[in-house]
DNA sequence: TGAAGGTACTTGTTCGAGCAACTAATCGAG
DNA sequence: CTCGATTAGTTGCTCGAACAAGTACCTTCA
């Protein structure tokens, strides 16, 4: 890399060793897909980036999903995931604590913590188990019905976003995909919980 | 609900409005596919739940899979998304850290707090471009090539544990079909962006 | 009956992630 | 040359998520 004098503008010759902010920006381009695209022109072998293009394509639709249904639920003073633990009350009704966490899948500090927030916001009303010390049980209240078809109207909108125009066969081969992924992981997750 | 006399076990007749802990516990099953399951079982309509099939699918699939990476990345001391800024460095070699932001399409502030904990474990190093006074330049340490080996494994074994016992075909397939979500989501994503 | 084992919830801690706001440096039009 | 617009990075803040550890309550078994 070369500079040239002040009083014109510096440039880069060539690609330096170092991205000094000047060379012809070859990695700038910003699409969601450039990981993976470049990671598939860049010869084999030699980039980490390479590796596991399954897992590099589930993140990325993860990410974006999760950046979306943030946007969403941000409208009704939601917080990702916290609207599952709504539904959950909403269609089961009231439960306890560990149970709610058992079907969410979520270790426990997070439900307490998650519930605790929401019933802040005055969602959720928590009460100790009339027949067991431990328990506490945990309800959807009055306040949080006029959130619930706010959350269905943004499910909606997200799926929609998600399923855009893929005909309802397309949209059962993703599901089948996805339940394919989903069933291989939750038994290599399985047996390492069994290796713990 | 009716408590039978102190003197025997105490017992829930039948399920009750509030599940107290005795009733029996058809909600207690804990399998990673009982909310949708459940969903899928519970009749149509009235359920929140039962709304957006894919999504809770993306759901599902990206928390094992983040799951597994966290324990898998933890015994090499890095969280899931660490990893991926290391990748980037060792492949690209130092950069820009809003070309490095960019490129992982993370927001700025996650990433200069990412860099500074990875520069605090001795991974990255930061040091101030020659030619623009705004630009830092990130690169990867001697001390990560260490883990340049261990996060290839690591990623090779994460994704054994997600395509499983696919075949070549059928991961094509999952690619497929991830890639069409991936292009759906990021179509929506950027039009929201135009909107704000 | 009492001890051991198990369950329920909480607290501590770290992280990535998103959004808002801010400061400093650079760019480009007038 | 000046100044408004843009870019780069940082700080503030909130959240879910994971793992570790702790306390209190319940169950089982000798």
């Amino acid at each position: 890399m070369r500079l040239r004098y002040r009083s014109i503008k510096p440039f880069c010759e060539k690609t330096c060793s170092v991205n000094c902010g000047l060379c012809p920006r070859l990695g700038r381009v910003s699409t969601t897909n450039n990981a993976g695209a470049g990671a598939a022109a860049a010869g084999p072998g030699r980039r980490v980036a390479s590796a596991g293009p399954v897992s590099h394509a589930i993140f990325r639709v993860a990410r974006i999903h999760k950046l979306l249904a943030g946007q969403l639920l941000r409208e009704v003073g939601l917080y990702p995931g916290q609207e599952l633990l709504m539904m959950r009350l909403w269609d089961e009704g009231p439960q306890r604590q560990a149970d709610l966490a058992a079907v969410l899948d979520a270790d426990a500090p997070t439900v307490t913590r998650s519930v605790r927030r929401l019933e802040r916001a005055g969602f959720v009303r928590r009460s100790p188990s009339p027949t067991d010390g431990r328990v506490t049980i945990i309800e959807a209240t009055p306040a949080s019905m006029g959130l619930r078809q706010a959350v269905e109207r943004i499910w909606a909108d997200l799926e929609r976003m998600t399923v855009a125009d893929m005909s309802e066969s397309r949209q059962g081969d993703v599901l089948q995909a996805l339940g394919e992924l989903e069933r291989n992981l939750a038994t290599s997750e399985e047996s390492r919980r069994g290796d713990r």
